[in-house]
Order: C-alpha cells, then structure tokens, then sequence
DNA sequence: GCTTGCGCCGCAACTGAGTTGCAACAATGA
DNA sequence: TCATTGTTGCAACTCAGTTGCGGCGCAAGC
C-alpha cells in the first residue's frame, strides 16, 4: 500500500509550505516505504514510471528535502549520500550501522549517543557522527 | 629538523619488507610532521619540490601504507580522504574531531571507544567510525 | 661495481557522484 | 484565468579517485 506514504508525504510536505509536487511527493513516499537508508541511484529506480525525474531535479529535491527536517542524509565511506525519512520517533543524534557485505544502511534510532566528548581545550562540540560496521543478519 | 622524519619513515618502510623508494619515504615522513589528518591535496602540496610525484602514485603509495599498517585514513562528509601516521600510541580504534570552520581533522588517540554495541539480532560486530564535529580552537 | 627482474612510476584516459547556469515550465494565490 | 515565483530538465562542468600500460629504478645476486 504505497499510496498511504503518498498521503503522507503530501501531507508532510504542505505543512512545511512547500509546493507540493509530484517528484517531491513521490521521492518522500519511496523513502518513507523504506526500512533502510538508500543512495541517490536506489531512490532513482524505485520511483514508478510514470515519474521518472532528472538526476539533477533529484538531487535538489533530496537537499530541498534535508533544509526542511523531513528526511537526513548519511555518510559513507564509499563517497555516496544515503537518505532515510525523518520519522517522529528518529531523534535527530542516532548512530547508523553499515554492513561491509552487502552496503545497507540502517538507521540505529533506539541508540543514545553520549554527548560528552572530551576535546581539546577551547574546542567547541557541535554533533557527532557514529558509525556501526560489520555484517547484517543476510551476510552473517 | 625535518631529517628526522625521513630517518624514521625510511626505518618503518624497510622494517615492513617494502622498497624504500623516496616516494614512501617522503610521503611517510610527511605524515609523521603533520599534527593532523590531511588530504591528497595537501601532501602534494607538502611535499619538496625535488619529490614532485605524479598523482596517481601518491594515490597508490598511500594505498600501499594503509595496508601496511603504516598510516590510516578517515572518511569525512566533504567526500575526500585525509591521512595520518599510525605513531605507536595510536590505538587502531579512536575518534576523529573534524572542524566546520576550517574543515581541519585530528585524531582524537586518548577517547576509548566502546565495542558493545547492541546491534539488531543476527546483526555482527567489527569496527566503529566516531566523528566529532565542531569548532576548533582558531575557529571558535 | 655491474646486471637483471620485479615492482614502482608517470601518463593518459576513464568513472561516477555531485554541482552550476539557464531557459522553459507549472503550482499556487489573486 | 492570469501572473508570479519557485521548480524542472538539459548540457556542461568539477573533482576525487581508479585503471591500463609501457618504461624506469630499487634491491638482490653475482
Ligand atoms: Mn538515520
Ligand atoms: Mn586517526
Ligand atoms: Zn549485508
Ligand atoms: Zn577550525
């Protein structure tokens, strides 16, 4: 049933007063559907036929997307941005894990990230980037 | 009294059954200099003008000394690597602080990281990537 | 010291993610 | 319905990192 995430992102959307077009509506639906965070080419396949959207278009919609809080992106170590929808429970601090096997993503929403890092005298902490790696229950 | 550094690299370069070409050596000794994790870019930039190497083989020497164990790199969220010498305090699993003023990196050696992470079921275990991020004393 | 083989180096070309400029288009609000 | 203004598609670009290959030079053996 993806036509409740279609709903919802609507919704989602007109909230944060943006327009509300079929490319960002689809984009946030698929990444609302998703268990895991996905890169920028695994959004491009998913999304249906009938909207196909210019890899350039893509891009600006997952940035304009970030600026409004309604999804995150994440680094990786093989130089590609994943994005996953920013759900009410996902605290904005939450740790990812990745799996060397197969390169999933996943979002570690239940692990509290310590916020006491002892630096350097006279630096200032801002966020902190945590990154679980290992092998998923598939690649085990 | 950069000489020492080149003593040193040279030494741990042979000590690892490699050639010691002036390339590892000028490249490891550069690193062992630096107080921080710096770039491709930026060892080029480092190096003397009588070692000026093509691009392409300072990519692959730094390859060949990550897998020798001689020095690490870091992922970051500007999508380029930055390297730093493993001294003998070095604990393979440490943090990094990276600035979003300068963009500068260092590695945080003293900050123990913990292992036990609960990971969904089924879910292994093997590395962790932790980044701090913040402002550095210069650009607080 | 001289020779030789294997590993290292430089060059050219390529890859692939992400960015920029600009003109055409379409969602919204009047 | 119309005008405004933000969004889209296209082409060209940037930039870090990779690949293939011929030639050079380090180090081992004489
Ligand atoms: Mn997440
Ligand atoms: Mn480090
Ligand atoms: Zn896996
Ligand atoms: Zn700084």
């Amino acid at each position: 049933m993806l036509n409740k995430f279609y709903h919802t992102a609507e919704d989602m959307i007109r909230h944060h007063g943006g327009r509300a077009t079929a490319g960002r509506i689809g984009i946030l639906a698929t990444l609302l559907a998703e268990q895991q965070a996905i890169t920028h080419r695994e959004i491009e396949q998913r999304l249906p036929q009938s909207l196909q959207l210019d890899r350039v278009t893509l891009y600006r919609t997952l940035e304009w997307l970030v600026e409004n809080g309604l999804i995150h992106k994440i680094t990786s170590d093989d130089r590609v941005w994943r994005y996953n929808a920013n759900l009410e429970p996902h605290s904005h601090q939450h740790a990812h894990f990745k799996c060397t096997g197969c390169a999933q993503v996943i979002c570690l929403d239940n692990l509290p990230i310590e916020q006491n890092w002892p630096l350097p005298t006279g630096y200032r902490f801002q966020e902190i980037e945590l990154t679980v790696k290992g092998l998923c229950a598939n690649c085990c």
